[in-house]
DNA sequence: CTGAAAGCGCTTACAG
DNA sequence: CTGAAAGCGCTTACAG
């Protein structure tokens, strides 16, 4: 019998299988099989048709909890994101969702700006509510690896190397690497880096690219023009007034994020420079608003999206007690704009 | 008994509510109420005592599936948006989930990006999963309301004032008058508007409070200076660029948001115009990187994370047969950088 | 080819 | 003050 429960006169109902089952003159457990399309299930065409006709016009939706409760399946994997105002998650969030649906899943997004750490988080979730975790970006603990462990729940680090050996990544180093040989090549040899949180597994190898870079052109290292930033304006900002203190300023600064990047550009003006003509600019990580900065800014386009997209699959495909290491291969794009340019003379 | 499960040779223990109970020497109830905080519990210190301990040992955390099924509750609120890449919804979504996770709750954020409609995203949630759902953003059909409607599940607008009479909204046309006016007292007297989308809520009520400030500063609406954009950097840059080619251009241009006023104040630089001196520009949200862009710019501040949370609160705790209409009432605030300034000569 | 039954892990009226 | 029992809505081995 379909329930009604009259609350305040809006029509609550809710149809269950057994609803379903007694429409269509079938047990519980032949509809169960018709929803979840049981490849053994051997049913007359013309019973499973009633099945289905009954579905219609009940409008039946299977009840998630009931399903998770039986099969301990959720169909939901979390996500965990240091913050939701970082435009890089955006894009990860976007391939994540978009892998999770195609898999019949949905994603359950999370961050440390409302909950704390990555452990709270877990802890706010609990059993019985996602099927693995996707943990992004750079601010998890060693004691927070040990909880993930312990909660018998797969687990992929995304776009960060965790101690645990499962995590899936971009080709930093090689963005680092073309940011870097696009200076070079315009014949820059005072090359200056803004690298990202000491903490960022990120910023750690695009730090490794560029140094890759400055050897493959041929050019020494020299640490008076590596400042460490974050990813924000703020700190770009603060690394950039940092930079041109010292004694010899660089013609060119790669910048780890573009986000920084933003911050690096108003620090240049605020000191007289101008871009790309006296200094030239690039960041990692591609934006809308990158076009209409002043210069439209040169920035490298990562595949953030397949990465996200990755993440999912990788969580949902790969046995929990073993080992995943994988690069996402997709490409990895120049996009020149205005920001660089010849050294000045 | 504690069933363990050997999965390759990782571990996977579930506790239940019976284990607990079988080490304490207490009933499953017993322990469920404990858990629960159950103010009508009666129960003895010494027995509340060992039962707390056994949770402890054990390291028991209740399913969600099982509490859900049980109690047709879930914890978790959904929230879907049309674009994570947006950063106003950034701070919505941390306001939510701040306001979430007070009441022990999780949030279930959902794009349009990937699912498609917000039709889409119900679809998959199906029943079982949240205890209702925020709709943020103007991208709602009276299609999907009716959808909404017939799902049983409480839902609220947030941000957008819909046909259903259930919504939150913040004071957008005070924010557009709190900018205009702040144009008006440095001078200006032919004051642009670059709007929002056609079909968005707060575009119209930013709209509508650009006109009451030009009424109360005693200056009459020019229909050619008011220009529709989006809220993307380039849809605002296309819109500057009409303003600009009118026969008398404005002195100043109230942006409806900061997004898109990144593409104004980079159509204003292609078309030679220096800012604040030829043209000022304000906008409405505030953002890190506003005090980065060339010049800083000057923005209304809104309560956005009051906004997500005071919509987690009304959709948890209003009546889901009654009309809501809320205006979030926190400060808003001018945030007076270097893009504005008194007119030419 | 289809049905009956057990059980996932909880909560909650009810009994004592 | 605590316990026994029913049941939320499913799925799945098993019986026939």
């Amino acid at each position: 019998m379909t329930r009604s429960t009259e609350d305040g006169g809006r029509r609550i109902r809710r149809v269950t299988l057994a609803d379903v089952a007694r429409r269509a003159g079938v047990d519980k457990a032949v509809v169960s099989r018709v929803v979840n399309n049981d490849p053994l299930l051997n049913i007359r065409p013309e019973t499973r048709a009633r099945v289905l006709a009954a579905i219609k016009e009940l409008d039946y939706r299977p009840n998630a909890a009931a399903r998770s409760l039986r099969t301990t399946r959720t169909g939901t994997v979390g996500l965990f994101i240091p913050d939701f105002a970082n435009p890089v998650y955006a894009e990860i969030i976007t391939g994540a969702e978009t892998a999770a649906a195609a898999r019949d899943c949905v994603l359950m997004v999370g961050s440390s700006t409302a909950g704390g750490s990555a452990r709270g988080y877990l802890d706010l979730l609990g059993p019985g509510r996602v099927d693995g975790l996707l943990l992004a970006g750079g601010a998890i603990t060693d004691e927070e690896q040990a909880v993930l462990a312990d909660r018998g729940l797969p687990w992929l680090f995304v776009n960060r190397r965790g101690g645990g050996g499962r995590h899936v990544v971009l080709a930093d180093g090689l963005a680092a690497r073309i940011a870097v040989e696009h200076l070079v090549e315009l014949g820059h040899r005072r090359i200056a880096h803004v690298g990202g949180p000491a903490d960022a597994d990120t910023a750690q190898r695009r730090r490794d690219g560029y140094a890759a870079a400055l050897r493959a052109g041929g050019l020494a290292e020299d640490p008076r023009l590596i400042v460490q930033g974050d990813y924000e304006p703020d700190g770009g900002a603060r690394a950039a007034h940092r930079l041109l203190d010292g004694p010899e300023p660089p013609t060119a600064v790669f910048v780890a994020n573009v986000t920084a990047a933003i911050g690096v550009l108003s620090a240049l003006q605020a000191h007289g420079l101008s871009v790309p003509d006296q200094v030239s600019v690039v960041a990692v990580h591609d934006l809308p608003l990158a076009a209409h900065l002043v210069p439209p800014l040169t920035t490298v386009r990562m595949p953030l999206q397949a990465l996200g997209a990755r993440a999912v699959e990788l969580l949902l495909s790969a046995p929990a007690d073993q080992p995943v290491e994988e690069v996402v291969r997709d490409p990895i794009e120049l996009v020149v704009r205005h920001s660089t340019a010849p050294p000045p003379h």
